[in-house]
DNA sequence: TTGAAAGCGCTACCAG
DNA sequence: CTGGTAGCGCTTTCAA
C-alpha cells in the first residue's frame, strides 16, 4: 500500500542533526536546544514522519498496550468489565486490546502465545482454563477477574458470589418460600461453585433440606435456562421460587415463565444473578443480585497498571480483591406469609 | 516479572549452529539437514524458547494481526460483525484485535496512530468519522463496513439500507396503513440517511404525502426511541404504524408501547431495523428488517485478507459490496383492510 | 547445508 | 547541547 515509510534517519539527515537528537525531540527529552528542537519538529511535520513504535518497543520493552481476555463478547457482563478497564487504561496512557476466546482454552493459549499476547505490557484475564498451573505459566503482569485460582501467582478481582447467592436465597426464605430451586451451569469455576454453596448454605441454615430435585444443572445458556425452568415447573412438586444463577439463565427462565403463562411474582417467584435486559423489561421487574461489573474492570486495570509500574522486587504475595454484591429487590418475589 | 528472556542466540550457541540456522528451523525453511534441525528443535524445547515475533515483524513488516474498529461494543450488531471477521481471520492465520471507539472520532484516530493501529496488517473499520478525507489518510489495507464514503480509496461492505426501509414501509402500506411514522437518529452516515430515503420514497410512491410530524428524529439511543414513540403516540393525530430505524430505537419503542398499555400489532403497528432481544421476546414478536450482520464481517475479512496478500499493483478501483436485507414478518403489523 | 554480517527503526550510553 | 554507536532479536542475502 505505502512504499518505504520514512524514518528517523530521513528526518535527521534533512535537519542536519543526528538520529539521537531526533529521538530526543520525539520523546520530549530535554538537553535539546530550542532552536534545533523547533527545526526538527518542523521537518517532522514536513515529512509527515510518524515514529515506528514497534522499533522503539524493541529496545525499551514496553508497548503501552494492555489486553483484556474474555470468554464471550456477547455477554453484557463481560463488556461492562471491558468498559471499566478501557476507561482506566486510557487515562493511564495504555491502549486496550480486547480478545474473546469463546471459552475455548486453546484459543486463549494461542492468544497468549501470539504477537499480541507476547507484546502487551499486562493482561486482564477472565480465564477459561480450569487449572492454576496454566495461569502460573503466564510470565507477565496479569490480573485474574471473576474467576480465581489459588497458587496461580497473580492478583485477582472477584465478587462475592457466595454471598450473592446466599442473600438471594435468604430473601426467598424471609418471604416464606421453602421449596426453592436453583438452576445453574457446570461448576467449572469458583464463581458457579460459590453460588451453589451460597444457596445451599442459606437453605441449610434455615433448616430446609436441600432437595436434589430442586437443583437443576445444565450449561450456562439461555436455552438451558429455559429448559430447566420448564422442567422444574412441570415436575410433580414444582418449586415456588427459582434462583437463576446468571444473567442468561435468568433470561431463559423469564421466557419459560412467560410461555407457561405463569404470573411472575405471583404463581412463581424468581431471582436472577446479574442484571439483564429482560429482567428489567418484564413487569414486575425481576429481583436480581447486582454485582459491580464495570467496577471490576476499573479495579483490575488499576491494579494492573500499578503492577506494571512497580519494580519487580516490591511485589508481594498475590492478593485477591473481593467486591461486594447487592440484592436489587423488585416485584418478582411473592410474600407467602 | 521475567528476567531476560531467552533468544535465538542462546539457542544457536547451545546447539552449536549459527543464528541463521536456528532462524531457518523456526520458520520451517528447508536447506537445513535433518540432523541439525532435530538438534535445534530439541534445544528449543529444552530452553523453552519462544521467538520474539516483534523482532521478526521489524524485518518482514508483517504481524499477522488484523484489527476491527467499531463504535460500540455493547451493540449486538457490532459484535456480530466482529464474530464474523474473527472467524475468517482465524481461519486465515490472523489474530483479530477489537477496538471500541465509543463513536468518538479522536479515539478512532488515536487508535490508528497507536502501536496497534500502526502494526496490524489490515483494518476493518466501522468508522465514526464523517468525511472521506479521513479515511483516505489510512495507508493500509482497510475495509469499510456499514458506513461508506465515496472517494475514500477503500473497499467496503454495506447493506441495502434504502431497500430495507423501503420494504418495511411498503409492508405497512400493503396492510393498509397510511399514517406511518419513522423514528431515527442523526443522519451522520449513509446508513441512517438511506433508511430515511427508503421510507420516504415508499411513502411518495404510494401517494402518501410525508407528514413532517411523522418523522421524529433524536439520537440513536434506546432512551430516544422511547421518548419519540411516546411523543408520536400522544400527539393529536397519532400514527397507526411506526418504523424504528435501528435496534436500540426499536427497543425503546417496544417499551413505550408497553408502558402506554397499547397492544402491539393491534393498537399500534411496529417494524424495527435489525433483530433485537426485546423484539423477539414480546408477543406478538416484532416484525424486523434483518440484515446479515455476521456475514458482513465474514465478507469484510475475506476481502481484507485478499487485499493484504495481493501485490499492490493488482489493486483496482475500490469496490463496495452491498448485501441484501430481508423483512422478517411477525405479528406486530396489523392488517387494516 | 551452513555461517557471517548487514540491516529493520529506534533508544540510550558515552564522549565531546 | 549534540553526535557516534552499540545494541534490541530476528531475517535474509551472499559466500563458503
Amino acid at each position: 500500500m505505502t512504499n518505504r515509510s520514512i524514518t528517523i534517519k530521513d528526518v535527521a539527515k534533512k535537519a542536519n542533526v543526528s538520529v539521537a537528537t531526533v529521538s530526543r525531540v520525539i520523546n520530549g527529552l530535554d538537553r535539546v536546544s530550542d532552536a534545533t528542537r523547533k527545526r526538527v519538529l518542523k521537518i517532522i511535520q514536513e515529512l509527515n514522519f510518524v515514529p515506528n513504535t514497534m522499533a522503539a518497543s524493541m529496545v525499551n520493552k514496553k508497548t503501552k498496550m494492555l489486553s483484556v481476555v474474555v470468554p464471550e463478547i456477547q455477554n453484557p457482563f463481560y463488556t461492562a468489565v471491558i468498559e471499566g478497564t478501557v476507561e482506566v487504561a486510557k487515562r493511564e496512557g495504555f491502549f486496550t486490546l480486547v480478545l474473546s476466546t469463546n471459552g475455548d482454552e486453546s484459543e486463549e493459549e494461542d492468544f497468549l502465545e501470539s504477537f499480541l499476547g507476547k507484546n502487551v505490557d499486562g493482561i486482564i484475564l477472565i480465564g477459561s482454563h480450569k487449572e492454576a498451573e496454566f495461569y502460573r505459566g503466564i510470565q507477565k503482569p496479569t490480573i485474574l477477574v471473576d474467576r480465581y485460582f489459588n497458587d496461580c501467582d497473580h492478583d485477582g478481582v472477584m465478587i462475592d458470589n457466595y454471598r450473592g447467592a446466599y442473600e438471594a436465597t435468604k430473601h426467598f426464605i424471609e418471604y416464606g418460600h421453602e421449596r426453592i430451586a436453583m438452576i445453574d451451569g457446570e461448576h467449572d469455576f469458583n464463581d458457579g461453585k460459590d453460588r451453589f454453596w451460597g444457596y445451599r448454605q442459606a437453605m441449610l441454615e434455615s433448616g430446609l433440606a436441600p432437595d436434589p430435585d430442586c437443583h437443576k444443572q445444565g450449561r450456562w445458556t439461555e436455552a438451558d435456562g429455559y429448559r430447566l425452568t420448564i422442567e422444574l415447573l412441570q415436575s410433580k412438586r414444582p418449586p415456588t421460587a427459582i434462583f437463576a444463577a446468571n444473567n442468561v439463565l435468568c433470561k431463559g427462565a423469564i421466557r419459560a415463565i412467560r410461555d407457561l403463562n405463569l404470573r411472575m411474582g405471583e404463581d412463581i417467584s424468581l431471582i436472577g444473578f446479574d442484571e439483564n435486559e429482560l429482567a428489567q423489561f418484564v413487569q414486575p421487574q425481576v429481583t436480581v443480585v447486582r454485582r459491580p461489573t464495570r467496577e471490576m474492570g476499573v479495579q483490575a486495570a488499576e491494579m494492573l497498571v500499578r503492577k506494571i509500574r512497580e519494580v519487580p522486587m516490591e511485589q508481594g504475595n498475590p492478593k485477591c480483591v473481593v467486591l461486594g454484591v447487592e440484592l436489587l429487590k423488585h416485584g418478582s418475589v411473592k410474600k407467602l406469609k
